[in-house]
DNA sequence: CCGCAAATTGGCAGCGCTGCCAAAAAAATC
DNA sequence: GATTTTTTTGGCAGCGCTGCCAATTTGCGG
């Protein structure tokens, strides 16, 4: 167990030490090509001896492809994006594969520059948030000649591969669900939707179908920043302080519709009977609130975990809709 | 803007284009060096006109450094990394620097395992959750040359450095909380203690401080799986099976806290009178529920933000204790 | 024991970039 | 205008590994 120095072993010091070519080496350590059983164990030891890593950069920038896969995320703070995380790394380590990833915080400028920097890393794929790129993100993803695959989304174009659900189709279905439940003065909380494109796309289509039933929606609170509880909680809060005739009330997700029923619980408004409330995601916390939240469950992890595969199976271009569930629950 | 190929333009192509040579678009690129003005834009209109991205991978095998930081973390269902890596994330970013990450799912041998395939990619530094790794992955850390972060546990010997807060602290002080609240019939509700080891510290100086004063644990509930709303709520109605008489129970962490206390809801247990809850972590939901959750609140994105900054600023080795608040709250 | 096919093995040229060094060009000095 | 100094530039040897190809060894049938 004799302690390394900080330089570096390599693999053509394994191989003297072992006493073989340099190819052998590689080819034992990467169980390709033949080679005979001693050999094996003679390299083995030497690794062992002598403590050596593999260097996968020069690895990869001597072979063809690499076994990285990054993600251009919008955040960290929405749940999203974690599960999805979750189940596509899930894949991805039992494959070998790695997760390089960066944080675009809904900026699509930011997204460009932070695609130019994991293309720079030649992946094998580079997964991201919907649809909604710049003209030259777009332009440089495709010209990379990586995979792409845009997550959660499937309302517009896909550049290659689409994994995910229509948000559209999710914004429609709550507002048929409030409807066929006969709440006809709708209000709606949500957060910044210039930048939350998927949630900008929900409540169209949501408004939509309202004013197609002749109950347009009556009012709307948008706060600025993130969705978390507390800001719907404070929504719920302004929007009831405009609108005090509400009988059902759309949030742009859980987090925020979870603050909207803690607003009611606190002021002592009776849900669903005095006012509906209806989310987005399907958080586990919306099951485990005495009545359970009703909402829309979207696959979050099993996005990533297709999106995962059909990149370790250099799957064809495709589009993938793996729906959603109406969850009635008890809020509406 | 005609299209590109596949085949990905090298920077010798680009030095071609620009008539100059390989090291002066490689200077400019990277603005380090000296050369003219008119070379500059020469160099900047070929590398736009071929569409050309530098190959990162090359270029970190030629040089000596990388800016590749890896987290090896635990899970992205427990909040806490997510939030860890979303401090550090945007610090490194704005350094210029990338993320890798893999997840141990709590598994030693697994950390060990992707701490092995992290380090083939020779990154400037590897982050890891806590002090209990294996020694065959401590041994690898020393002799990587890399630096090494130990992050969220400060009980333990840092091998490089450490960035957190004590966790047996947190769970001292929780128990002090309660004793000085005059609960004495005091339970626990936890989740898989084997695998998350900081959730083992904090429970075991609860437990030892509430001896100390004469006031030992009643009774304990221990869940398979991971912490959830859902298992702290089970958690919470099992134990109550168990031990009637209890005053007040400390959960492993929040969600499981927030699953009690919507189990106290719904059972209509009054709290804190009846039942009083202490949670861990300190998460925003906890403050928007009726009535606040009494928690320890842990600087989890500021742990990452830290670790991130004492990266790129190439620290000493150091321990950083970043404390840790406890908040009253109104459940206990 | 020989010949031929199959299994092993080693050598070495890159992969695309950076870093060093010397050459060339430009600027400054006498 | 000659010389020195400074700035700018290009050439090229690697970084550590893989992939190709040729060389060597082994196995087998006759």
């Amino acid at each position: 167990m004799e302690l390394k120095q900080q330089a570096t072993v390599t693999l053509a010091e394994v191989a003297e030490a072992a006493g073989v070519g340099e190819s052998t080496v590689s080819r034992v350590l990467r169980n390709h090509g033949s080679f005979s059983g001693k050999t094996r164990e003679r390299v083995m030891a030497a690794v062992e001896r002598l403590g050596y890593v593999p260097n996968r950069i020069a690895g990869t920038l001597a072979s063809t492809g690499s076994r990285l896969v990054a993600f251009v995320i919008p955040s960290l703070s929405n749940i999203v994006f974690p599960d999805v995380l979750r189940g596509a790394s899930a894949v991805l380590e039992e494959n070998r594969y790695q997760s390089v990833f960066s944080v675009t915080d809904y900026d699509p400028g930011r997204e460009e520059a932070l695609a130019a920097a994991m293309l720079a890393w030649r992946p094998a794929a580079v997964m991201l948030a919907g649809y909604e790129h710049t003209d030259g993100t777009a332009k440089m993803l495709r010209a990379s000649g990586c995979r792409v695959v845009e997550l959660l989304d499937l309302d517009g174009d896909a550049l290659d591969i689409a994994v995910g659900f229509s948000n559209r189709a999710a914004g429609r279905e709550s507002a048929a669900f409030l409807l066929k439940r006969a709440y006809r003065r709708i209000g709606y909380v949500g957060h910044d939707l210039q930048r939350d494109t998927r949630a900008g796309k929900r409540f169209s289509s949501f408004c939509e179908t309202l004013e197609a039933a002749g109950a347009p929606l009556i009012a709307r609170e948008i706060l600025a920043g993130p969705s978390s509880v507390e800001n719907g909680r404070l929504g719920l809060e302004r929007l009831l302080a405009r609108a005090t005739d509400l009988d059902a009330v759309y949030f742009s997700n859980d987090d925020m519709a979870l603050g909207g029923y803690f607003h009611c619980l606190a002021q002592g408004i009776a849900i669903p009977s005095q006012l509906a409330i209806f989310g987005y995601n399907g958080l586990d916390i919306g099951r485990a609130i005495p009545q359970p939240l009703s909402t829309i469950r979207t696959p979050r992890v099993a996005t990533g975990e297709i999106a995962a595969q059909l990149i370790v199976a250099n799957a064809p271009p495709q589009v993938v809709d793996l729906g959603f569930e109406l969850i009635e629950g008890a809020t509406a």
